[in-house]
DNA sequence: CATATCACG
DNA sequence: ACGTACGTGATATGC
């Protein structure tokens, strides 16, 4: 840190580029901050690079400055500030405050002026200066001990200007620079000057005659056209100068002690930044924080140390520290062991990984306000012995665990053949409720989000995770009940990650030989279909490159370019359908990117995830990812095995049953999506078509064209399929068009035909927009809950997004909802009537298993009565089974 | 590490 | 006049 120097900021300039620089950015809850986020990130760094001494920022205020009232169109073609940005000025004046920067602003007066005065009042206080704007009028400013930063293009780059900058751009001294003003003018601010003298002139004159005064005093030696110029103009440029000069002496009481620079309140910056969302400005804080508590002694420690990275002091944060007891002794474990079963309950965090299993332990009890550390591998204790205890602790059903991302657990556990019994809080799944848009969901983010504090790192890690879920659980548990998602979490979602747990460690077993000749033969085609595309276009390229594959279809074959992607051409397949009846190549070009699909993602990728000692895959079904509710699944994702077309379809032959004698049982709801908008919107004609058992296309295109069911033609029912599908994603007619290769005009012709047979959907669909802006979330019939900010987004095109989502979110979510309760009942009742069956997968509106075929006819009454009763609503829910040897050749169980 | 593409419900 | 269907994850390129 240099003491004698001074950083003056430009606010305004700084805030205006930082909203432009900086693409919209909102909370969760719609809050616009790009500029905020924009400016301090500016700030930080520049703080950081600088390490100024003193820092002060000034604003603007009020629109009428003492310019206005010599000449009323000063800056009056200038655009008035966004409405998107004004609100934030206040908020960068919050993180101003909290970052104890000393903010001037005064009525009357631009920045430009306070910083000139400011500017003085430091060069008279002998410290160097460095002025920080986008405004080039700063200029004027510089001497000797002031420099001007001015902001370049975007945020992230600054151009330095001392004197001899200003010299080498304009050929002229920075005094001189309100000279060149004045004759150039500013069009920006409404500032005349001399037509016919630009930069260039003026800079000439001015290394002459050293002034304007001076230039028009020897107006007679000018040259021609400039002369009567200079002679008709001058004094307009005198005018002109006037106003660009920089007043350097406004009436501000001025004390440059109050510019020294502080450590800023964190604790108030924390929570401005937990408000406005900014993640990584709060680990940025939060992680300068955490390297400086790896060494033991935490608090009181002596905190004199450098400045941060970020440009900010150290921290003064609650990291999150615990006493603990290292279970180190037989005794000292016994003892624990115990304390844990007599309390029966326990805070359980683990440390390890797929290969070694548990490497050690944290533990927290509340009552006892303990901590403990085990180690797992030999520290102290044999291992066999601390895994007996941990083996006694999980498998213990008295004893209730509150972990953080249970499913983890039960792997970890899993490789020592542990299981965990009784999970009584997941505050990784709390946390997904409560916000499930959030992308952060480690115990880092929710302790950092909820708790505002920061996890140690090193050994205290462990007992400290333990300690932290354990205020967590009262927090979380008390937030889920005030949001009414008490019944989803301890109902629902906690049961489910053992039926989760279960289904992943079973796996799915497939014919790696199978796989392994598909891929042989897909890579044969794809030889043979990359030769004849080569000779067809007369060149090899890599057909997988979209740059190179369209440099060939458009620019050497010239095919007309249907479609343009920000970076180049589009070919995709819409395009290449359209493509095709106008060269030959194009279908070879479809076919291949259809088998190498194939190929890489689905022979080959899978085939790689075989684990080798179970010989199945193992898929990850994530509880804590999608906005909606529903599963997702990776590693690889089974929930996208392909179907739609025969060549793809075939995959589905390797998924077998894991032995013989086995079979798969492939459940799946029919239509859930629309039965579901039937229930929430009441609609008449929608339920009465779901009771009679009709086919809901048939009946939605005999409704719409008007027609009996038994006139309606496939033509007709593909448009009401699409209609169908339009309804729950939030139809457009763009969108309906393009699915139905209709005109937009017809499309919005249907559109308005099916509101009109189906009134209570269109009034649902009003309902539920309207209800989200007014609670600024939507919910599912289980009452989960999904916050919508766009909704108030002032860009028209993410609120139309954000009114999609509304209608289609109760939607998808409720029918998440629903398999999910049945996938706990199914669970369960296997369990309960000793069937050896296994729920393998969830394809969100399908279940499969892995069953004996002795227990075939069991299963199958077993699941469709879980999954038809799994909630009633106002029309049936319809199951469909189908039974095979492999997924592929899975048929239809007749009803 | 972002982009384009494509697989599923 | 604009730019649009909802929700995911994997792969290959190419900066």
């Amino acid at each position: 840190m240099s003491p004698d120097t001074i950083v003056i900021i430009d606010g305004n300039s700084l805030v205006h580029r930082a909203f432009h620089a900086i693409p919209p950015l909102s909370t969760s809850q719609g809050l616009l901050t790009n500029a905020v986020f924009g400016f301090t990130n500016m700030l930080l760094k520049l703080l950081a690079k600088e390490r100024p001494g003193k820092i002060a920022v000034a604003f603007d205020i009020g629109k009428i400055t003492f310019r206005h009232s010599d000449y009323d169109q000063y800056k009056a073609n200038r655009s008035p500030t966004p409405d998107d940005l004004r609100p934030q000025f206040p908020i960068i004046k919050d993180v101003l405050h909290a970052m104890r920067i000393k903010i001037y602003e005064i009525e009357g007066y631009e920045a430009d002026d306070l910083i000139g005065t400011l500017a003085s009042k430091a060069e008279q206080a002998g410290l160097k200066t460095t002025i920080i704007t986008g405004d080039r009028d700063a200029l004027q400013l510089i001497s000797p001990m002031t420099k001007v930063l001015l902001t370049k293009k975007g945020i992230g780059e600054l151009d330095e200007y001392d004197e001899g900058k200003v010299w080498d751009r304009y050929g002229i001294t920075p005094r001189q620079y309100t000279d060149l003003k004045g004759m150039t003018g500013d069009p920006s601010d409404n500032v005349p000057g001399i037509a016919g003298i630009g930069e260039k002139t003026a800079s000439r004159l001015l290394k002459e005659y050293g002034s304007l005064e001076e230039i028009i005093a020897h107006a007679d030696e000018l040259a021609g056209r400039t002369r009567e110029q200079v002679r008709s103009f001058g004094h307009q440029a005198e005018f002109s100068k006037r106003l660009v000069t920089i007043c350097r002496e406004v009436p501000v009481e001025i004390d440059l002690e109050q510019c020294n620079r502080q450590s800023p309140d964190y604790k108030e910056l924390l929570e401005l930044f937990k408000k406005l969302e900014f993640k990584t400005l709060i680990k940025s804080i939060y992680f300068e924080n955490q390297e400086n508590t790896v060494n033991k002694k935490l608090k009181g420690n002596g905190r004199g140390r450098q400045s941060t990275s970020q440009g900010l002091p150290e921290p003064d944060l609650d990291t999150y520290f615990v006493e603990y007891q290292r279970l180190d002794t037989e005794a000292k474990l016994g003892a624990f062991t115990k304390k844990v079963q007599k309390l029966g309950r326990v805070c359980l965090a683990l440390a390890g990984n797929p290969n070694a299993g548990v490497t050690a332990a944290g533990f927290a009890m509340e009552e006892e306000q303990a901590y403990y550390y085990l180690d797992m591998s030999g520290g102290g204790i044999r291992p066999e012995k601390a895994l007996e205890a941990l083996k006694n602790i999980c498998e213990d059903i008295t004893i209730k665990k509150y972990c953080h991302n249970g499913k983890e657990i039960i792997w970890l556990l899993h490789r020592h053949d542990i299981k965990l019994e009784h999970l009584a809080f997941d505050t990784m799944i709390a946390s997904y409720l409560l916000n499930p848009a959030s992308p952060n969901r480690e115990l880092e983010d929710v302790s950092l989000e909820h708790l505002s504090t920061v996890l140690p790192g090193g050994e205290e890690s462990l007992p400290a995770r333990a300690g932290c879920i354990m205020q967590l659980v009262r927090l979380l548990d008390s937030k889920l009940k005030l949001h009414e998602l008490d019944r989803l979490f301890y109902d629902v979602e906690l049961p489910l990650v053992h039926v989760l747990g279960e289904m992943e460690i079973h796996g799915v077993a497939v014919d790696k030989n199978q796989l392994d000749a598909m891929s042989k033969d897909l890579g044969r085609l794809l030889e043979k279909l990359a030769g004849e595309i080569y000779n067809m276009t007369g060149q090899k390229f890599n057909i997988n490159s979209p740059k190179q594959l369209g440099r060939i279809l458009f620019e050497v074959l010239k095919l007309p370019v249907i479609k343009k992607t920000k970076t180049g051409y589009s070919t995709d397949a819409e395009v290449l359908e359209e493509l095709a009846v106008a060269h030959d190549v194009v279908a070879k070009v479809l076919e291949y990117r259809q088998l190498m699909k194939l190929k890489s993602t689905y022979a080959d990728g899978l085939a790689a995830l075989i684990d080798s000692t179970t010989g199945r895959l193992h898929t990850s079904f994530h509880q804590t990812v999608t906005a909606t509710g529903r599963l997702s699944s990776s590693e690889p994702n089974l929930q996208n095995i392909p179907i739609r077309l025969e060549q793809g379809r075939l995959i589905r032959k390797v998924f077998i049953p894991c032995r013989e004698g086995n079979l798969l049982l492939a459940a799946d709801y029919s239509q859930i999506e629309l039965r579901v908008l039937a229930h929430i919107s009441g609609d008449p004609v929608l339920i009465n078509a779901f009771e009679n058992g009709e086919d809901i296309h048939t009946r939605t295109a005999a409704e719409i064209f008007s027609v009996r069911p038994e006139d309606v033609t496939r033509e007709m029912r593909g448009k009401a399929k699409s209609i169908n599908f339009g309804i729950i994603y939030g139809l457009s007619d763009f969108g309906l068009a393009r699915d139905a290769k209709v005109g937009r005009q017809e499309a919005k012709q249907y559109i308005d035909n099916y509101f009109a047979r189906y009134s209570r959907v269109k009034t649902y669909i009003g309902r539920v927009i309207q209800e989200a802006r007014k609670k600024g979330f939507v919910t599912t019939l289980l009452n989960r809950r999904r916050y919508l900010p766009d909704l108030f987004s002032p860009n028209r095109t993410v609120r139309n997004f954000g009114e999609r989502t509304a209608m289609n979110t109760p939607i998808q979510g409720s029918a998440a909802d629903i398999i999910k309760l049945a996938m706990i009942n199914i669970h369960r009742e296997i369990a309960e009537h000793n069937l050896k069956a296994k729920m393998i997968l969830q394809v969100h509106d399908e279940l499969i298993f892995d069953t004996p075929a002795d227990e075939i006819e069991q299963l199958i009454q077993l699941v469709k009565r879980c999954m038809e009763n799994a909630f009633v609503m106002d029309v049936p829910l319809e199951v469909d089974i189908k039974t095979g040897p492999n997924w592929y050749d899975a048929k239809k169980v007749p009803k």
